[in-house]
DNA sequence: TCATTTTACTTGCGTCCGCAACTATTACAC
DNA sequence: GTGTAATAGTTGCGGACGCAAGTAAAATGA
């Protein structure tokens, strides 16, 4: 959930600037409303945020499988967060579990035919989504600057210059 | 939760172009980071993400109350969600229920003394994350490009032209 | 080699929160 | 005016997830 993180105090002091507040608070408003609405196109399929985010991360893996630890690590999910929600896929046939080979202490998570299938359907409905929410309100230009800027962020450096279109 | 929405699949299919898949990317590894970083500060005053939204709003409000529905509104909760929440911050004393003269189905939220100063204490800490996990990362020029962005997918208009620095 | 530490995963427990159901109050319709 | 609908809030229930503890297996080190 993404919470407000409205500034502003009963004694008017604010500590970010016009620019800064409201790039902040349009920040956690547009997330909110991204997350909401993939949630929701997600919803009539059965499937959660995190449903999806695991069977993506699966499909796009070597041989469909990947460690818990591995999965849990990209997902930013506990290890019980993820055994936990593997439980759900797991009893809808979507991904298996399978012990691993070289390590014992490991489980595999495998994505199933059924699982793929699922995906296949759901996937252009979720990107149809992305757009509509989000890509589809910005320039080629704009997109290519945000993205350099959130990469900035990202790594935790000081970013380059925006460029015009 | 923020979690991944990557958009390869098994057969190397992507339904997003580079710059596409790289912002969207970017924007979700963002806005986890930055709610982790957010909750992360909080934590040790004794506070969460949502109870500090709570705290915020009610400060910003004429009065430092709103009525419940409002205040679930602007926080994007459900209303038991907010009873709940309610709750707990009752409990410690920083805000009070209080019945509205005016329609008696209302229940007002006010912040309290003790709430207040609560805010500023723990204040100054959530602006530095702020700063530290967003903020400090972007030019002048960049910030006001990605506000105005973010305002653009946040209105569902298509925004205007970046400006360079 | 064998004790210690580290890593991988699961389970018990508590918290947060959404949905559905319920009560209370107000607004609307005819 | 009275019956119907809409609105505000709370409670029961269940799902999702984090933390701490527990088990099992591998890595380390003396």
């Amino acid at each position: 959930m993404a919470s407000e993180t409205s500034m502003g105090s009963a004694s008017d002091v604010h500590w970010l600037d016009d620019d800064e507040m409201a790039t902040w608070l349009a920040m956690v408003e547009v997330n909110t409303a991204i997350q909401a609405a993939v949630e929701e196109d997600l919803a009539p399929h059965g499937l959660t945020n995190g449903d999806y985010g695991v069977l993506a991360r699966l499909s796009a893996s070597p041989g469909q499988r990947l460690r818990m630890c591995d999965l849990a690590a990209t997902l930013h999910l506990s290890p019980s967060g993820l055994t936990r929600r593997l439980d759900g896929l797991v009893r809808e046939g979507f991904v298996a579990r399978e012990p691993s080979a070289e390590d014992r202490r490991v489980m595999l998570a495998v994505l199933t035919e059924v699982g793929y299938e699922k995906l296949r359907g759901v996937a252009p409905d979720h990107v149809a989504t992305v757009r509509r929410a989000f890509i589809d309100h910005l320039s080629r230009t704009q997109l290519r600057n945000l993205g350099a800027a959130l990469r900035a962020v990202q790594s935790g450096t000081v970013s380059g210059r925006d460029v015009a279109p």
